[in-house]
DNA sequence: CGGTAGCTTGAAGAGTATCAACCAAGGTGG
DNA sequence: CCACCTTGGTTGATACTCTTCAAGCTACCG
């Protein structure tokens, strides 16, 4: 879990990478014409994370900032005890570094194998000063996640564990169906102990609550990763908090 | 709790308001020359609010951005059954709109009597795409925001309902000491529910917890809304989540 | 084939919510 | 000026959800 940054020899890509990028669509380079393109693909440094690899940790000086290009990552912050938050799961496309000023508030880890493009902090933040667009698009994706993670704050504040975990399955689905995914069979690529700690909940109660929403047709799980959504509605409804709803239980 | 907006007549007011404004070396001001904030100034409109007033409502268009100038806000979301979470008190200086793209992410209500500056979001949107210091300082704003938001999602998913309090008076108390404020005796006007839908607890809880702080000397409290911080060491270990600390119960 | 990691299931325990009463302060009206 | 009511806060007893502790199960890998 702690493994070190493992990164590729520090090789250029073949100029057409941001062309070929799967991601691009989705991430900051989508805001670039031709030219700042160009530029910011001069800045990039790729980086090959294998599962459990830790990008940068807490605390540490934010010297960088990332494009997750596939794979997924975790971010978390630990007490002293041991006690973890998982804040988010990122994909591709995501953007880290947005919250971080001075040091990163969050360690990042890998979920399973993954790919990034690294950009030396000094140099992106001059880039964006002469491609305002640019730094409204990170003001945009920095409003998106001030609201992601208010919505974060009312579940983990006051949502019971069934709301919880609907909420979570919603929250994956929609991911990946911006992704171009399906949104049905959610490919959930963290293991449970990580959507406990995302959920403020065990795995236990996690796993439990799981088998709850299985035993009551809500959904199906396949091979512990791959959830299956089987009613939607009522799905929304518990995610949503509508306690009175007639297919929720607690 | 739902009376409307209480408006100021259209009046504008003497030019030397924001000279005048003891929010501005605080707020996005501060980081204009003379000429942007004489702009900035001739968008503004000043709203009076008094307790329990609602600014704005969560799911509302976000037509208007404000300034809080003085008193102090609280931000909220609901769910359906009526379980409240308080993401955020806001303090004279702070800015609020910041995370609202289309619509408000939040409902936002006057905790004491408050004044604010109100900005039309088109027009505040056109002098920060001129005015690229204020893009600047928006994105900071969003990161320090984010920071915290993060921050208190640890609280909500993991810590005890004594870290919780513990971290809550700590954090009014920074942000006094920010507005100049002295840190010890922390004026906290919300009230107690107020102070339990932000920290995802009850109202009994956080009074029982109050009290428990208080029996074990780490503060005391004065008419309800006053908090002496006798051994800061303490509270901060406790609010860090260092369980194992001598003096920490649970 | 043994060993380990991840997941599930079970029983007991803890922390906080819930329900309810009580208290103090402040406002109102007769 | 005092009875009455309302609001906000505290304290108490009980209930309940989720955690903790523990065991078992499955799959994968050396």
């Amino acid at each position: 879990m702690n493994a070190l940054l493992s990164k590729t020899p520090s090789q250029k890509l073949p100029a057409s990478m941001c062309a070929a990028c799967g991601a691009q669509l989705l991430s900051m380079c989508a805001s670039l014409d031709r030219a700042g393109r160009d530029e910011l693909e001069a800045l990039l440094e790729p980086v090959s994370l294998a599962s459990g690899d830790v990008l940068f940790e807490e605390g540490a000086p934010a010297t960088r900032s990332f494009n997750l290009i596939e794979g997924c990552l975790k971010l978390y912050k630990l007490l002293p005890d041991g006690r973890r938050l998982v804040t988010d799961f990122l994909y591709p496309g995501d953007f880290l570094g947005l919250a971080d000023k001075d040091h990163y508030t969050c360690t990042a880890e890998a979920v399973g194998a993954a790919t990034l493009c690294r950009f030396e902090r000094s140099a992106l933040d001059d880039l964006v000063q002469r491609q305002s667009c640019l730094e409204g698009h990170l003001l945009d994706r920095a409003r998106a996640e001030l609201a992601d993670g208010r919505s974060q704050l009312l579940l983990l504040g006051h949502k019971t564990a069934r709301e919880r975990v609907a909420s979570f399955i919603l929250t994956q689905s929609a991911r990946a169906v911006q992704r171009g995914l399906s949104a049905s069979p959610v490919e959930t690529p963290m293991r449970r102990v990580d959507i406990a700690d995302h959920l403020g909940l065990t795995t236990e109660t996690v796993s439990r609550t799981l088998t709850g929403l299985t035993a009551d047709g809500m959904i199906g799980v396949e091979a512990g990763r791959r959830i299956i959504i089987r009613e939607t509605d009522q799905l929304a409804a518990l995610a949503a908090g509508h306690k009175f709803h007639k297919f929720i239980k607690n």
